[in-house]
Parts: C-alpha cells; sequence; structure tokens
DNA sequence: TAGTATATCGTAAAATAAATACTAACAATA
DNA sequence: TATTGTTAGTATTTATTTTACGATATACTA
C-alpha cells in the first residue's frame, strides 16, 4: 500500500505571514530581516516549516505565536505559493497567511527578538523570493473580506473611536470616506455598540468609545461596508 | 547552507482538479472511483502529485491533461488543503484547483479510461478524504469570479445562444434571472459580439449566436453580471 | 475666544435593481 | 391551411440603494 506514495517526491512545506496591523491611521505589516541562508539579511515576511505533525492552520497560528506571543488571532489562508525556484536553496512549497492583530497587543521584547518592524503597506521594500506577490494576494483576500464580515475589529482596541474606525476603513481601502455617510451605516448595525467612555486622547472634546459585541452580531449578520 | 533545512521535514504535496463542466443547462464535475489505496473505489476528485520539477500551477495543468487531453484551460487555484490525517495512507498536502472546460472538448475515450463522469454539482456523493469541503469552496470561488470576469466562456462553446448563457448563470447563481434584465447587461457589453449564425437546435424559431471577443474586452474591461 | 475634532440633520442626484406584457418566427399537428 | 406550441426577442417604468454635499451645533483645551 506505501508503495504507491513512494514512487513520488516529497517536498519542503512552509507558512509564510502577513500579519497585518493598525496603528497612526497606517495599514502595516509586520517584516524583518532574514535571519538565514539564502537570502540572509533580506526583508522578509515571518514564516517557518510544517511539521509532519500539525496542520497548516496549526502551523500557521504556531509561527505567528512564536513571533508575536499571541493566540487566538483571526487568520486566513491566503493561497499556496509553488514555483520551482521560489526558495533559491531547495525545493519549498509555502501557504501564505495573513493576520489581523491589535498592535497595543505586541509583545515589544519579541519584536526586537525576532527583528522585525512594522511597515506601511504602501511601502513595503523588495521583499525576499515572492513575498511581494504574497503580500499583494493578501492585501486583496482581505481587502475583499473587510468589506463583507466585521474582521476589520480584530485590527483595532477593544474600545475604539467611530473616526478610527472610519480611518482604518480608509486605509484598508486607499480612499477616504465621507464621515456622516459612514456614521449612518454605523448605526444600522445594532452590534456596533456605543458605550458609556469617552476617549479624550486624540480629541479635546473627546468622542465615544464604542464596540463590537460579537453575540448580537451573531443573531443577525448583517454587515456591509 | 543546507543543514538550516534538514533539520525539517519533507511532505508529500498534490493538486486535486474541480473539473467543471456546463451540459444539459447544468453545471456538473468530473468525479470517479479512486484507483488506488487507501480509499479505493470511493467517489473522489482526480488529482496526482506534485514532482520537484514543476510547480503547482504546472502539476495543476498536467493532472488535468492526463484525464482530460485538454490544454490552454482555464484553472485557477482554490486553496491549500492540509489537516494532518486528510489521507489516511500518508501525510499529503494537497492543494485544489479548479478548471472550466467546454464539456463537447472532452475526449470520451479519455473519459472511460480513468473511470470518471460527470455530476451535477447539487447531487454529489461522499468523495474522499475532504474533497466534499474542496468542491464546496471551489463552487464558492468560481461563483464569485463568474461574476466580475468574463470566465463563464470557457464553460460554453464558442458560439453560443443568450439563453444558453442565461441558463449557464442561473446554474452557477443557483437562482432564476429575469431574461429582460439579463439581456439589457449583454447588450450594454459589446464584447459578446451577435454573430450571423442562428442556432435551430434548441429552437424552432432559431437563436442567434453569439460569441466572445477578448481583444474587444481587453479594450475595456467592463463586466458585470 | 480661537482652535480642534466630535456629532447630527437633511436632501438631491445618480446608480442600480426589480417589475411589468407583448410580438415574432417557425414546426408540428389537426 | 389553420391552429397550436415553443422559444426568441424587445422598452419602459418604478422602486430602492448609494453617493455626494452643505450647514450647524457641541465639548473641551490652550
Amino acid at each position: 500500500m506505501t508503495s504507491f506514495y513512494f514512487e513520488h517526491q516529497k517536498i519542503f512545506v512552509s507558512v509564510d505571514c502577513i500579519i497585518f496591523g493598525f496603528d497612526d491611521n497606517q495599514l502595516k505589516i509586520l517584516i524583518g530581516r532574514r535571519q538565514m541562508a539564502p537570502g540572509r539579511g533580506e526583508w522578509s515576511l515571518y514564516g517557518g516549516f510544517v511539521r509532519n505533525d500539525e496542520s497548516l492552520d496549526q502551523a500557521a497560528y504556531r509561527t505567528l505565536y512564536e513571533l508575536t506571543g499571541l493566540r487566538n488571532v483571526y487568520m486566513r489562508q491566503v493561497g499556496a505559493f509553488g514555483s520551482v525556484d521560489r526558495d533559491p536553496g531547495e525545493r519549498v512549497v509555502s501557504i501564505a497567511y495573513y493576520a489581523l492583530i491589535k498592535v497595543k497587543d505586541y509583545d515589544e521584547n519579541l519584536m526586537k527578538k525576532h527583528d522585525v518592524e512594522w511597515v506601511n503597506v504602501d511601502d513595503i521594500p523588495q521583499l525576499f523570493s515572492d513575498h511581494n506577490e504574497m503580500v499583494r494576494q493578501a492585501r486583496s483576500v482581505m481587502k475583499r473580506k473587510i468589506r463583507t464580515e466585521p474582521v476589520g475589529f480584530n485590527l483595532l482596541p477593544d474600545l475604539f473611536t467611530l473616526t478610527q474606525l472610519q480611518r482604518l476603513y480608509e486605509a484598508v481601502s486607499g480612499q477616504t470616506l465621507d464621515k456622516r455617510n459612514f456614521r449612518k451605516r454605523i448605526k444600522d448595525m445594532e452590534f456596533i455598540e456605543k458605550t458609556e467612555l469617552v476617549d479624550k486622547v486624540s480629541s479635546k472634546r473627546g468622542a465615544a468609545l464604542f464596540r463590537f459585541n460579537q453575540r448580537v452580531y451573531n443573531e443577525d449578520k448583517n454587515f456591509k461596508m
């Protein structure tokens, strides 16, 4: 029975993570200098090899955890990348995943340890191998997703102002939005709840803080931005 | 340098094809009885292992060619599937691809040789491993794609009637469409050209045959259904 | 009181989607 | 040859949703 398989060749399989964060009204991703050959010193996504005893998703979560110390992160597959010579060292097929994290949750020490930094998505330098294409596709997939499902909240603090939310959607879509129309939409979504709390950081007047209520959303999944 | 890689494990990588066809006003896919263990005799997608000297895309095209004898087929990746135990025999990561082919082009002999048959997408039996999930995702991806890009023509003969085209979109979307609204849209697309030819097969009156003009489409890529 | 960002009201225009009935051409049949 | 059945083909109106835009008030700080 096993003979059937062993006519064939095994291949290294890895995962690469496009980790999105939102800070300073900008959409950013985490990239770092590659620590090992080949391509040592080049800008690169953070990734890792898939082990025999873990699924692709598990490998992606593990890799993200190694880098950020975060669990229970929103993460989705972008796709598989498998040019023959995409890795100059060996044949490696890599599955790209994108993650949405809150920048404040991120462990600064781990960031220094792994020598990665936040870079604006419109400002990405040339990356190792096909990583630029991975980023391009990840942005495309995420951009569509965030319009039809309430996943953008993963990029914001639990409490956020409507202006923050609007800036997020502007950063992702790449265009400015009308404040009145934006708020009209929000008002129709009962799962975006106004709290009693007020944010005084970005405004002298103070802005109401909102939160996303997953339970209310589950009752009536009606989200469109 | 190579030592870096060989701390890690290699994995079998395969491709599986969801081959869509349109016939008898129905959207169908090609499935067959699995010819080898494990899972011998179960319904299954057609697939194959990725070789070290070919990309994932190339492996998918090769596999499709083996089964259908067709080249230059519209084919796109669905995603990677990598549960640890998705294949009962060995650890295999599989990349799913969907293809859109014209049923008439298909080589009948190859079909018999590989023992595959067309099955309505709403009528798929239980398939080997995670193939049902692959089909589900492929339908979802294709359904979105066919609304925003003129890829549906890959499922029709070069010459087709507007009713055929409408039935195709009805089959993919799963809902009936209004004929007048449908035709209004078509009229606005200059790359769907009316020919002098008339189809008398499905109609006593005869229906005008249309064709998709890729060059005209390239001039002004404006497609939405 | 000047400055700044929040917050809300309303409406016109534009784009999109949905709903509606009838005639035309031909073949088969009575 | 008159009738019936079947599919092709066509224009207009109405309703709904989305977008664009102007104006003004609020709460707080410096």
